[in-house]
DNA sequence: AGTTAGAATGACAACGCTATCAACAAGCTA
DNA sequence: TAGCTTGTTGATAGCGTTGTCATTCTAACT
């Protein structure tokens, strides 16, 4: 039943070390002998021993995922993502939900790290915008990978998976814009986010390029939520909406939602009289009725490149994956809620 | 920086197998000696490696948590429950998202099983109810703990955690009924959920109990989806109402926010002119306006018993936990959505 | 006091793998 | 041919814990 490398080091004839070699892909191994051991493998079916390894090596293949969001769908999706390349890649993943406090943060990752020696952390928004918590990481002299929202050049290409809102906000405004829409409202979502910011910045430079002058009173402050949607167009629309607004930017699905939801109590017909887009492409998205336009962002896709970027730092200088992306940009999903100017 | 059991041991003036003793609960240490020993750990603030744990013992630190649904809110429910608990008691967890298919499923937990020796596994539904994959764990000689929608009597004790579908959509409906409704529809999900048909039996008996005959045109057969929900709606209340339905259930919050956002388009008011409950309180039924009236289900609290019990497991005789809570009935939560016939 | 069961403790060998370093083979240079 | 480098392989010692079994202590008996 339990296959051991010892198994497959008898089958093939060679020694143990050799077959160890052949798993984790060290050079010097003679073509002939890779194969005869591969063979081996295959035959018995073995499966290296996660806890041996972890305890022998000096790498680890444990990878840490840590996430500090509200938003269950954006959360699997980034778990799914990093667990699947993990899979592929025979490293285990360890979750690690945590509401953050510069407090406690500490004690936690130490233990989390004593416990298991880590290859690395993922972090995700907003937990990877906090200097507080990469500065501990480099002070315990943890590897990271951050997924961000921002721009490329922004920071060091090794440790971030940037995703630019900005950009995609910049599209989703054109394609407003384009479609006779004057007066676009915008619902901002958290200040403390970093998308936030990215956000409003691509809607402001998209008007900016169409030559209109950006109004602060189409900018509403949010909160990343339904409710804050809700009030959002209250407000934005408000006194028979005298800013004579067509369209509405939502910072995200669920508070475009909101708005949508505010629209409709109010009478106003989407997207005949007001156009409604979301940003994310979450189920959410799929959920509202009309369905949302929205800027799809593949959270399963970035979170893999997030895996990968993070292990080639544990592998070392060998088995380098050159094919990481780290800048991806959300792309326009256009849909019904969302239509030109009537 | 990496504190070893040795170090704990010297610092105690013991032997590391008495460490090993104390740190495990075993019988046979002197009181005075496990409190040396634990002072020891404190001071150095020991935390035992999980990989030599695992590799040298016969009882593993590593838990399993399967799951095959697509509702994320779930998911992660009940992850963060079944993790809070792995953490108290110095577990590691290892998820595995999965598609079922008997096919890829042995090989999917052959390969898990392999690479980390595991204490046992928690199954969430629907793949809880596959009878292929109990047997194929029964088979692989591994433990489980089942999470299933069902009465208490239904199955052994030692391997479920039941969550009272039945019993909770009676009181849902009791509540719709000692309201004056009389003409109460309802929305299913997926049919071949368990959950489906324990709602469904629960409404039943509620009807029955208040002299009620069912009738099943009351009754829509949907998917558990928001759509399903708009589907269901337009179709219960088709043709002005000639049902004279004045409150639905839905099978979950899912549904019931579409019934919602169907019946607005209808020109429906709600609560005044029906009345609809959703199933779950997930963050859906916040999101939606009115809020849901629905069942609450603590799945973060059923996931940790769901933990709770699969420890007491691999740990045998020794260190038995007590207050396992092997049955959850859902409470309902009223809100807005609903109210008193009119 | 002497005996003894049983509790408390420790020495040491696993667990399955990787790292180190030594050994050997093959191909080169002088 | 000797001497060297480079490429390929293997023997052996850990990694940090738990399991086994032997040993020592304790307390309750004759």
């Amino acid at each position: 039943m339990k296959v051991t490398i010892n198994d497959v080091a008898r089958l093939a004839g060679v020694s143990m070390k050799t077959v160890s070699r052949v798993i984790n892909k060290e050079p010097s191994v003679r073509k002939k002998t890779y194969d005869t051991v591969m063979d081996a493998v295959k035959e018995l079916n073995y499966q290296p021993n996660l806890a041996a390894r972890n305890l022998a090596g000096t790498s680890s293949f444990t990878v840490g995922l840590v996430y500090d969001n509200p938003n269950a769908y954006y959360v699997i999706d980034m778990q799914n993502g990093v667990l699947s390349r993990c899979k592929d890649e025979g490293y285990e993943l360890v979750i690690h939900p945590c509401t953050y406090t510069d407090a406690n943060m500490k004690d936690e990752f130490i233990t989390m790290i004593k416990r298991s020696r880590l290859a690395g952390l993922v972090l995700t928004p907003p937990l990877s915008e906090q200097s507080s918590i990469t500065n501990l990481l480099d002070e315990l002299n943890i590897h990271y990978v951050r997924v961000l929202s921002g721009r490329p050049s922004d920071d060091d290409q090794d440790t971030c998976i940037y995703v630019n809102d900005y950009k995609a906000a910049y599209e989703i405004t054109t394609h407003l814009l384009t479609h006779g829409h004057e007066n676009i409202g915008f619902i901002c979502g958290d200040k403390e986010h970093k998308s936030t910011s990215e956000r409003l910045e691509g809607y402001k430079a998209a008007l900016a390029d169409h030559h209109k002058e950006f109004d602060k009173r189409f900018v509403y402050d949010g909160k990343y939520s339904f409710e804050s949607g809700v009030e959002g167009a209250k407000h934005l629309l408000a006194e028979n909406n005298t800013l004579a607004i067509t369209a509405i930017l939502g910072g995200n699905d669920e508070m475009a939602a909101g708005a949508l939801f505010a629209s409709r109590l109010m009478g106003i017909a989407i997207p005949e009289q007001l156009s409604i887009t979301g940003f994310e492409d979450s189920p959410f998205s799929r959920q509202t009725w009309p369905k949302l336009t929205t800027a799809h962002q593949a959270n399963d896709v970035i979170s893999q490149h997030a895996a990968r970027l993070l292990f080639t730092k544990t592998r070392g200088a060998r088995n380098q994956d050159k094919d990481i992306i780290t800048s991806f940009t959300p792309s326009i999903v256009i849909r019904e809620s969302s239509g030109p100017k009537q």
